[in-house]
DNA sequence: ATTAGCACTCTTGCCTTGAGAGTGCTAATC
DNA sequence: GATTAGCACTCTCAAGGCAAGAGTGCTAAT
């Protein structure tokens, strides 16, 4: 379909215009790259291409510029397989580390990382998982008539949940319902912690008070964790000249703005195994109600392991964007956030 | 200082500009308002004005605009003291009920709901209390030789610290641990834990180490409770005209963001009962290096109780900015988050 | 097939021009 | 003495014109 000059010829106009966000002409082209032919044909080249729709032209005279599919085919066939430099790497790693065993806030931590790292937009999802399951419960009291929940989940979860008892309790006597409760709900999930709620007939009603918040907690976070995902690093998108007016970026911020996020990236639909692309409008989740939206990649990888546990990271720019940069810092991050994960699962 | 008709003037001018982002003249403020006077009275009185320092002109022969001491004049005497309407008050309250008894993120739910209501960016600053006391702590086995300590603190706090074992131990082992060493650091804060570890002889290699990382956990979460703030709602500042080129917005966003936001509001220096306004470069942190900056507001609060905990709340905004409603907001979420403390506090 | 040359197009910056809005001042008025 | 009408003046903003610069597209020569 194209000849080996006309990719070298779009390989360099792809590169010098993400370098300079300016449309490229023929001559700047011939002047900075030894190509052994002139401008003119290289003109000559450009039109060809142009009409095969790999170039554009923002204004009768003016350079080229790639359209979308000039970048699919450049991410496709002709970008160059990085791997990320050591330094970025260590930077990764190093950030990570500084979170030691507690995890609180590890994949909002990767988000920003990732953010500063290809300096665009990142976002990172929490693990979908199948249904949690519990370790572990304690009680604690907070005074006469009202303890802490804590659960333990899978994963190195913790979630908490403020009881009010009906009766006046001790810290020993809410120690001894929990250790009473543990054993039966160790390793179940909600479903299964409602099936014994039922069928133990010799429950305490403060027992049955505290296993129908286990469950119905549980059952929040089931449903709950696929929402939590965080978004960082819009700052890089204002510093784009594609954004100098803010109406464009606030345009973006309404589409990611938390609840819409998940409708405007198919964050869980495309993630296989690998690092997916999407360039400008190839978006299929988009109609035609993003003008923004439309100028922008999103490059989209997955951590964990698909049935268990998995949660995606996706960066998001401009169209005009460091692909092999980006697609290597998401690949890489994807393993160390795999490793991480790993480490808090059986 | 300034006669009844001049600060009836100013009162309109401010209020004109902050509902329009344009300057003011006086043939438009005779037609809108019946003042009984001419335009050329309002002309004479607003030259007046710009003498004594209240009003400014954008250029020769454009409107009038509100100085920073027109602003500091009219926050101080024209504006009423406005109860947040119902309405509102509802919006608050109903959003914080979808928590429930989950914690988890109230705070950063806080500057949410601020942000979504005052229609700016908000920040809310997670309470800094005095040291953080030990309520109860647990583990929970992960595998063989790692295993999950949980802390539960004061204020229905927790947080979590993977523990690499030394030697295996099994579920029953460890909970025989746990349960050892709760009854002796139960109440206490991380000095008097490291205290107690040094005086008790008879401490297994085990014991030694989980007291150890829980003392070092806890010692983190006195530093790092400061740092913990929220900013939110930054599309509304990208909104507002005068913040139309992106690079301004760009300027605030790296000052703000994550680390420098506590070098660029002076949070924790002068929130002190009640409410306070900082008005363009009165801001005592500021030095001259934020351009930005100083064409913002800031609206103080905070909440909690002062010497137990309390952490405070922010509205960050341009200067044109609706004060009364911007207050009585701040102060009634002070209110609610204080009372929704109280509940998680003995 | 490639290239040199040239006319043509389009942007960008700069200037001018006219309309519109608002001020500041002076002189007349209540 | 305060208020007001009137008017010249200033400044912005949008539109139009003009020259420079960059790049293209085409044609004819190599």
């Amino acid at each position: 379909m194209l000849t080996e000059r006309q990719s070298r010829i779009l390989d360099i106009v792809v590169r010098e215009h993400v370098d300079t966000a300016q449309p490229v002409g023929s001559q700047s082209i011939t002047r900075k790259y030894r190509l052994g032919v002139s401008s003119a044909t290289v003109r000559n080249e450009m039109a060809e291409l142009e009409e095969q729709g790999f170039l554009g032209h923002p204004h009768t005279s003016a350079g080229r510029v790639p359209t979308e599919q000039g970048y699919r085919f450049y991410v496709e066939w002709l970008m160059g397989e990085e791997e990320l430099p050591a330094e970025a790497q260590e930077t990764i790693r190093h950030q990570f580390h500084q979170l030691e065993g507690g995890q609180e806030g590890w994949v909002h931590l990767g988000a920003s990382i990732l953010a500063q790292v290809v300096e665009n937009a990142a976002v990172v999802t929490a693990p979908r998982t199948t249904a949690c399951r519990l370790k572990h419960l304690e009680l604690v009291s907070l005074n006469d008539t009202a303890a802490l929940l804590v659960l333990v989940l899978d994963q190195a979860r913790l979630k908490q949940q403020v009881v009010s008892l009906d009766a006046a309790a001790t810290q020993e006597e809410l120690s001894a319902t929990a250790a009473k409760l543990n054993h039966p709900v160790e390793g179940l999930t909600a479903h299964e912690i409602a099936g014994v709620a039922e069928r133990a007939a010799i429950l305490t009603p403060v027992e049955r008070q505290v296993l129908d918040i286990v469950e119905s907690t549980m059952r929040a976070v089931d449903e709950g964790s696929a929402d939590e995902t965080y978004l960082e690093g819009i700052r890089h998108i204002l510093a784009q000249p594609e954004f100098a007016d803010s109406a464009r970026v606030l345009e973006l911020l309404d589409l990611l703005d938390q609840g819409n996020l998940a409708r405007t990236i198919p964050l869980h639909a495309l993630a296989q195994e690998g690092v997916t692309v999407i360039i400008g409008a190839d978006n299929p989740r988009l109609g035609s109600a993003s003008e923004a939206m439309r100028e922008c990649s999103v490059i989209l990888g997955s951590y964990g392991s698909q049935g268990v546990a998995s949660g995606v990271i996706a960066v998001l720019g401009p169209m005009r964007m460091r692909y092999p940069r980006t697609i290597s810092t998401v690949r890489y991050l994807a393993n160390v956030m795999s490793d991480l994960l790993a480490q808090y699962y059986p």
